[in-house]
DNA sequence: GTCTATATAGAGATAGAC
DNA sequence: GTCTATCTCTATATAGAC
């Protein structure tokens, strides 16, 4: 195996393990039995656990940031590309219920640690929310307006993700995304002919 | 000091710790130094972390229903009610922008860990979610539809404590507390001989 | 009830053989 | 590049003196 496809192979199993058991809960010994070598080798491609912690959180930027172009280029328009980001609540709903929101158990998890990567990160909350405030204002809301209602959806989004894996009630989830869907609907400016 | 009052410190300092920290971050000699006591003195009071968590949140149910108990005191009506609700984003808001909500991240952590204790922390949750609804009955919502303005609330206030932690934008989760207070003066019937 | 001292297990991290 | 063996530190937990 090359250095290379080991050290992908820790990420991806890294990646996984932060979010079902947590950072700290994840032993360096729990991700080198998940990708079969042994805890000695592994530190041939990572020194310290805040190294695996920021290959993790660049592999996530560079996969979320690939997802959101993925909706960009799916969605005819902002409301169909915004339903995509509201729609991962029903898509990864298993996960969801039972590990909450990847990115903000992260965040909450690094926050109490008081760890460095913490800006890492909240980097991701800022994709979501440059890319939302950039639907948004192509739905023709100004700069400050369109930040504001992707700080919006992102944190509701965030909250339903919390109670999912706390009450593990799929109807609720449900309910939710079609709740944000009808705000999402009534976002839409109507023309001015018919108003 | 009496043993009972020994007991009591020491579960103030956990579940404050429990809280900036984590559950797993926090450690017997963390707690323990807090006190001012010896690690040994520790376990003639508890014998396990399990049995520290477990009293904790038998502390939170208690003090979360005295909370309860004060606000329907105290408020006129549901709808003054359920706004003390909201306004503890703004009570509380440089611990939540610390630490975020102390419900919410206890059980996103308990359910990384697969950890017992998960169901008497989301019974916080109910806690609330059912003081709320009993309010949205006050205000003249059957059963059901109660519950789903609950959650749809209790949701809301989660999502907005894990992106104040987050971003530690004060500007943010004042402007969504105003949201918050503004959607629950649209749930207020409008009276039939004004319609 | 409180202490010091200690047992034991697991973590992160290193050394050096192959 | 991968392994085994080991170091060190910290954590939970216990024993027994006072």
């Amino acid at each position: 195996m090359t250095a290379e496809a080991t050290k992908v192979q820790i990420v991806e199993a890294a990646d996984r393990l932060f979010y079902e058991r947590g950072y700290e809960h994840t032993s360096f010994a729990d991700i080198a039995a998940e990708v079969q070598i042994s805890r000695g080798n592994f530190y041939y491609h990572f020194r310290t656990k805040d190294e695996i912690l920021d290959a993790v959180i660049r592999r996530r930027l560079e996969t979320t940031q690939a997802m959101l172009d993925g909706w960009e280029a799916e969605g005819a328009g902002p409301v169909e590309r915004i339903t995509s980001f509201i729609q991962i609540l029903i898509v990864n709903q298993t996960k969801i219920m039972a590990f909450g929101c990847p990115v903000g158990t992260l965040t909450s998890e690094l926050a109490k640690l008081g760890h460095p990567s913490q800006a890492g990160a909240t980097g991701l909350f800022s994709l979501f929310r440059h890319w939302l405030a950039r639907q948004f204002g192509l739905m023709g809301r100004d700069g400050g307006e369109a930040d504001q209602l992707a700080l919006h959806l992102l944190a509701r989004s965030q909250g339903v993700a919390t109670l999912a894996s706390a009450l593990r009630d799929k109807a609720f989830v449900e309910a939710e995304v079609q709740d944000m869907c009808a705000w999402l609907s009534a976002q839409v400016p109507v023309p001015t002919h018919l108003q």
